[in-house]
DNA sequence: TTACCTCGAGCTCA
DNA sequence: CTCGAGGTAA
C-alpha cells in the first residue's frame, strides 16, 4: 500500500472541513449551499481516500458518525457538574413570585433573563477534549448518566469537532435530543410500512432511539439536538458573563440552538414571552412542553445558587397540562402494602399528553365525593409531561340515568376483612394484615426487592402465582422452596427455576440493615433502618427495645418508635423473623466491635456533600462515611459536622463558610475517616 | 404513570 | 414468537 503523501494528507483534510462546514449549512442553519449531489461526490470522494489510506482514518472524520460494532451493554458517565432539574412554574402567580424572591436576593428591582423553549426531548451532556466530541452522555440521576456516544455521534446537527483553531482543553455542552415533528410523522409511517410497533410519541421516540445499542438502528432515525448551555469549560473564559453570551458562543461553536431564544426584563417580559411562545407552539418544528426563564446574568447565577436538585436562577414554566373527556367505566379498590385501600377510576383508554391513559388514582373516598363523582360519568382527565394523570372533575351535562355511586367497601375486596376508617383519617385500611393475600405478596416483593433481600428474578407474575397456589405464605417460606414446586409454575421451567432458587440461596448472606428494611416494618424506610443496624447492632437487642429506648436513635421518634414495637409485638412477624434465621439468613452481628473501633471524630457526626469530589462518586462517599459511623444529610444546618465540598460546590459551601463549619476536600476526608484509595470507586 | 429497550427463557407450531 | 423482569426516562 502506497504511503499517504503530505498532498493526500492535506487533501482528507480539506476535505473533512468542507463536508463538516455543508453538514453546519445543512442541519444547523437549514441553508445548503451546494446541491445534495454535490455533497455526495465529495462524501464519496472521502470515503474512497480513507479507504485507500486507512491510517488516515480519524474519529473526527465525518464518514465515522456511525461505529461499525455494535454495543453489548452501556456504561455508566459521570458528569463533571451534575445535570440538574429545573423546578416548574405552572402559574402567572408562581413566575411572579419567582422574579420577586430573586429580586430580593440580589437586590435589584429589575432582573435581565434569557429565555428559550422547553423542549420535549432528553437531555444529554456532550463532552469536547481539545475540541474533539470524546463522550456523549445521558441525564440519568443528575449525577450519573449513561455513556450514549456511538448514537450521538450519529446525529448530524452535533459536530464531531469544534471549528476552532484553538480549542477549549474541556467543555461541557448541555442540551436536548428531539425528533422534529415532521421526521416523527416520517418515522411512524416507515415503521408502519415495515409492520413495526408506532412510537407513542416524539420524545419516547426520541428515548428510545438513544437506547439502542447498534448505532446503525439510530443512524436511521432523523434525530435533532439543539444546545443550551454548558457544564464545564477549560480553561474558564473571561469575556462570558452572561447567559446569552454563552448561547451566542455555542452558535459560533456550530451547535444549533432555538432560534426562540430571547432576552426580556422583568416579570412583565417573562409572562409576554411566555405567551408568544405558547402561540408559536403550533407553528414550531419541534415539540416543547413550556418555557425556561434563567437569570441573564452569570454571576448573579453564580450568588443565587442551587437548591437541592435544582438550579434557584432558573425555573421551567409549563404551558397547561392537556386534558381530554373520557368514561370512568368503573372503579377498583387496590390494596397497598400496609392494607390502604385506593380507589382507581378504570377509564375507557383515552389519549391525552403524549400518553394513552386508562388508570388514575383517586386517592380516597373524600376526593371522590367532594367531585360528585359516580361511575358511568364522563370525566375530565388531566396529565401534564411527567405528572400522574389525574380525574379533574366530571361533565355534569353528560351523566347519563345509568351511573352508580361508589362506596368504599367495608370488607376489603381481597381477602375479605374489616376495612376501617378511623375517625379524623381519610384513609381506609383492610385489617386482615399478613393474612390479606394482596398485603402478603406486596410484603414478599418488598422484602426480595433490590434494596432489600435483592433477591433477582422474583417479580410479581412469580410471587402472584406462588401465594395464590399456597406455596408460599410469609419470606421464610422462599427459603423452603424446592425446584419440584417451582417448576408446577407457568413460565418456569427448570432453568429459570434454578436461576430463582440460586438467587434465593444467594441473599441468605446479607446486612442487618437490609434484613430490618425487608421486614416491611411501617415507617421503617432504608435510611432509618441503617440507623437502626448501626446504633443497636443486633436484631434481638431491637426486638426486646421498648418506646422509650428507641427513641434515643438518633432521627427516630415516637410514632416510629411504637410502629416498630408495634410489629415485634406480633407473634407472627417473630415466627417469621425465627424461621428466616433457622433457613439460614444471616449477617455479620459485629458491629458492637465496629463502633468500638470508630474514630469518635466520625462516629454519630453529621456530614453534608457537596460537589463532585475527583474519585468518589456521592454513593461512595456516603457509604464510606456511614461506614466509619458518620451520617450523610442533604441539607446543611448548624447541626451539621462536616461539609464534604468538591469542584463546583452549590450554595452549601458558601452556608458552610457561613456558619463555620469546617470544609474538607476528599483527600481531608480520607484523612478523617482514615482509609485509602484502593482504587477510584466506579 | 406510561412507554421504551434488552435479555433470557418458555411456549408453539411446523 | 411472546412473556416477564429489570432498567431508564420524563
Amino acid at each position: 500500500m502506497a504511503r499517504p503523501s503530505e498532498a493526500i494528507t492535506q487533501q482528507i483534510e480539506s476535505l473533512r472541513t468542507t463536508i463538516e462546514l455543508h453538514n453546519y449549512r445543512y442541519y444547523v442553519l437549514n441553508e445548503p449551499t451546494i446541491p445534495d449531489a454535490e455533497y455526495d461526490r465529495l462524501f464519496r470522494k472521502l470515503q474512497q481516500l480513507e479507504q485507500q489510506y486507512p491510517e488516515l482514518v480519524t474519529l473526527d472524520s465525518p464518514t465515522q458518525r456511525v461505529g461499525a460494532t455494535p454495543l453489548t451493554e452501556f456504561f455508566q458517565f459521570k458528569h463533571r457538574t451534575p445535570m440538574l432539574s429545573l423546578n416548574n412554574a405552572f402559574e402567572a402567580t408562581e413566575v411572579e413570585a419567582f422574579d420577586r424572591r430573586l429580586c430580593e436576593e440580589i437586590a435589584t428591582h429589575a432582573i435581565e433573563y434569557s429565555v428559550e423553549p422547553k423542549f420535549d426531548g432528553l437531555a444529554v451532556s456532550l463532552v469536547y477534549e481539545q475540541g474533539l466530541l470524546t463522550v456523549g452522555a445521558t441525564r440519568g440521576d443528575g449525577h450519573t448518566g449513561e455513556n450514549i456516544t456511538h448514537n450521538l455521534r450519529t446525529i448530524q446537527s452535533i459536530p464531531l469537532r469544534l471549528p476552532l483553531e484553538n480549542p477549549p482543553v474541556y467543555l461541557e455542552v448541555r442540551g436536548e435530543v428531539m425528533i422534529l415533528k415532521a421526521d416523527f410523522i416520517q418515522l411512524n409511517q416507515h415503521q408502519e410500512k415495515k409492520g413495526e410497533k408506532l412510537f407513542a410519541n416524539s420524545r419516547n421516540a426520541a428515548a428510545g432511539s438513544l437506547r439502542q445499542l447498534d448505532p446503525s438502528i439510530t443512524a436511521q432515525r432523523r434525530l435533532t439536538f439543539f444546545a443550551y448551555g454548558i457544564g464545564v469549560l477549560e480553561p474558564p473564559s473571561g469575556t462570558l458573563k452572561r447567559h446569552s453570551d454563552v448561547m451566542t458562543y455555542l452558535v459560533s461553536l456550530h451547535f444549533p440552538i432555538a432560534k426562540e431564544h430571547q432576552i426580556v426584563q422583568g416579570p412583565v417580559g417573562l409572562l409576554t414571552y411566555y405567551q408568544w411562545m405558547m402561540e408559536q407552539r403550533e407553528r414550531l418544528l419541534y415539540d416543547i412542553d413550556g418555557v425556561v426563564y434563567k437569570v441573564n446574568n452569570l454571576s448573579d447565577q453564580i450568588r443565587l445558587g442551587f437548591v437541592s436538585r435544582a438550579p434557584r436562577f432558573a425555573i421551567a414554566h409549563k404551558f397547561p397540562a392537556q386534558e381530554a373527556v373520557t368514561q370512568l367505566l368503573g372503579i377498583d379498590v387496590q390494596v397497598g402494602r400496609t392494607g390502604t385501600l385506593t380507589p382507581v377510576a378504570r377509564l375507557a383508554p383515552i389519549f391525552v399528553g403524549g400518553v394513552t391513559v386508562t388508570n388514575a388514582t383517586l386517592h380516597n373516598e373524600d376526593e371522590i365525593k367532594r367531585k360528585q363523582i359516580m361511575i358511568g360519568d364522563f370525566v375530565i382527565v388531566r396529565r401534564a409531561g411527567d405528572v400522574i394523570p389525574e380525574v379533574v372533575a366530571i361533565v355534569p351535562e353528560q351523566r347519563s340515568v345509568n351511573v352508580t355511586a361508589f362506596t368504599m367497601p367495608d370488607y376489603c375486596p381481597v381477602c375479605g376483612s374489616h376495612a376501617v376508617r378511623l375517625t379524623g383519617e381519610t384513609i381506609t385500611r383492610c385489617t386482615g394484615g399478613l393474612f390479606c393475600p394482596a398485603q402478603r405478596k406486596q410484603a414478599i416483593l418488598h422484602f426480595a426487592s433490590r434494596r432489600a433481600m435483592n433477591i433477582e428474578g422474583l417479580g410479581e407474575k412469580l410471587v402472584d402465582q406462588l401465594v395464590d397456589h399456597a406455596i408460599i405464605r410469609t419470606p421464610a417460606d422462599l427459603y423452603k422452596l424446592g425446584i419440584a414446586a417451582l417448576s408446577q409454575l407457568a413460565r418456569m421451567a427448570e432453568k429459570s427455576a434454578s436461576n430463582v432458587l440460586y438467587a434465593i440461596e444467594h441473599s441468605k448472606h446479607t446486612t442487618l440493615a437490609r434484613f430490618i428494611y425487608a421486614l416491611g416494618i411501617r415507617h421503617v424506610g432504608e435510611t432509618t433502618a441503617k440507623d437502626l443496624a448501626r446504633y443497636i447492632g443486633q436484631m434481638d437487642r431491637l426486638m426486646m427495645m421498648n418506646v422509650e429506648q428507641l427513641q434515643q436513635v438518633h432521627d427516630i421518634g415516637p410514632i416510629v418508635a411504637e410502629s416498630i414495637v408495634d410489629f415485634f409485638a406480633e407473634p407472627h412477624n417473630r415466627e417469621v423473623i425465627e424461621q428466616l434465621r433457622v433457613t439460614g439468613v444471616h449477617w455479620d452481628e459485629s458491629q458492637e466491635v465496629l463502633e468500638y473501633m470508630l474514630n469518635p471524630e466520625v462516629q454519630g457526626k453529621a456530614f453534608v456533600l457537596t460537589g463532585t469530589l475527583p474519585n468518589l462518586t456521592r454513593e461512595a462517599a456516603k457509604t464510606l462515611i456511614e461506614q466509619s459511623g458518620g451520617k450523610v444529610t442533604n441539607s446543611i444546618s448548624t447541626k451539621t459536622h462536616y461539609v464534604v465540598a468538591g469542584a463546583d460546590p452549590g450554595s452549601k459551601y458558601h452556608k458552610a463558610v457561613e456558619l463555620g463549619i469546617p470544609v474538607l476536600d476528599e483527600t481531608a476526608l480520607f484523612d478523617l475517616l482514615e482509609t485509602q484509595i484502593i482504587k477510584p470507586v466506579s
